[in-house]
RNA sequence: CCAGGGGGCUGGGCAGCCGCGUUGUCGUGAUCUCACCCGGGACAUGCAGCGAGGAAAGUCCGGGCUCCACGAAACGAGGGUGGCGGGUAACGCCCGCCGGACGCGAGUCCAGGGAAAGUGCCACAGAGAGUAUACCGCCGAUGGAGGGAGACCUCACAGGCAAGGGUGAAAGGGUGCGGUAAAAGCGCACCGGGGCGGUGGCGACAUCGCUCGCACGGCAAACCCCACCCGGAGCAAGGCCAAAUAGGGGUGCCGCGUCUUCGGACAGGUGCGUUUCGCACCGAGGCAUCCGGGUUGGCUGCUCGAGCUGCGGGGCAAUCCGCGGCCCAGAUGAAUGGCUGCCCUUGCGAGGCAGGUGCCCCGAGCGAUCGGUGGCAUACCGUUUGCAAGACAGAACCCGGCUUACAGGCCCCCUGGCACU
């Protein structure tokens, strides 16, 4: 049983942003292999989207819907990144269950948006 | 009942399923580890306890704590505070009181020391703005000019005045009477103000008496003066452990010794051995500065504290004292949650609905009125049901304040008005 552990430096979540990425409604998935690590989870939630009680709520309910999927669908070896967007604020819950299965097996199947930051070093 | 003033409290409730953090003389373990057992530690899991706020916010004051600096201290610089008394660990906070301004009142507001130490400023308007001034105006007693027999009249030249008009935020005390040619603290009364004294109060101050004809406009959130207070930086403080870097390069300054047949020898430096001394190595580097490279993990600090609470007592109060009880977050990409149901509050909508209310109908009664499986209406009270909403806001070392944000609800005291008894 690989238990869900998190990332929490700045460098995994830099690393993370060149991987696969895959936009819903109301957050963005990123996934990249992390080499063994077993799966593990981060949420970025940023100032633009609203002050500390609304921030800390939306890290609160994405990290219930991490929980819930990852041990089943989510991506073996892989760090799993979700960013929140503006229109995730209070969004219905069970929308938000149903976007991150569709998202997740998405990058299963290694489709997603290209790399946002592209052709650096 | 209406309008208003002051103060305090609260900040949705209950339940179910699935989770998170932390604590434990707690239980479990074919797990890992010290070291094989005992035992300890780690990890997992079970159980039990606890788990955001009144502002956790802004980071504006005051402290604790930590490190740094410092001979006690004085003076100076810089910053702050500013009626008086009290509370406090302390404060720029709080309480009470004083003074002023506002309000019919309950009450509210005040950066509220000194303008008689000095410097400075007072825009615009206005004649004049702090050495007062004279635009309009008033007078013209006195002197002058003219007229008249004279009383006196005219002129407004000398001159007198600052009452009235006008400007302004402010015009060098105010109101009234007397006085005068017209005026003026010129005189008087009252009010205001200065000085001296008495009385009351711890004090700010109040009050009374005498006295002075009035001198002292405003601004100190202008400089300034006076009194009092203040060392600096902050938990990324500070402490412990682990890991990593392995001694690279540039520039500047100083130095690079003596002998030599150029192989070395001596002097010198470093390390080791107990030492005279021996062995090994070095024999050109040393210092300063800049660049480059590496680490930015864990534990601790870390939560029992100017703590919360009940009762009793002192005090008008802030608050203090005594006794008893309680343990109440310690996270770190940062726990305290996710979903659902019921209830509560508010708003919107729907159903006349077995209640209320109004009208009608029928019946009874002389009547007030009463009765009805009766009809209609219902905006109001109520009821059923559907939908939506439930504020401001998330601990980060900890306290005491201030300020700012905030849906709704509850309680207490007081004022003015209306009505009733």
């Amino acid at each position: 049983m690989s238990t869900l552990s998190t990332i929490r430096t700045r460098a995994e979540f830099l690393a993370a942003n060149r991987g696969l990425r895959v936009a819903r409604p109301g957050f963005v998935l990123l996934a990249r292999p992390n080499g063994g690590q077993g799966k593990r989870y981060g949420i970025t939630v940023t100032r633009k989207i609203g002050n500390a009680v609304v921030r800390n709520r939306m890290k609160r309910r994405f990290r219930a819907l991490l929980r819930a999927a990852l041990p089943e669908k989510g991506l073996p070896d892989h760090d799993h990144v979700l960013i929140g967007r503006d229109r995730g604020v209070e969004r219905n819950f069970a929308s938000l269950r149903a976007e991150l299965a569709e998202a997740l097996e998405l990058a299963a199947r290694g489709k997603g948006d290209p790399p946002r930051r592209r052709r650096r070093r």
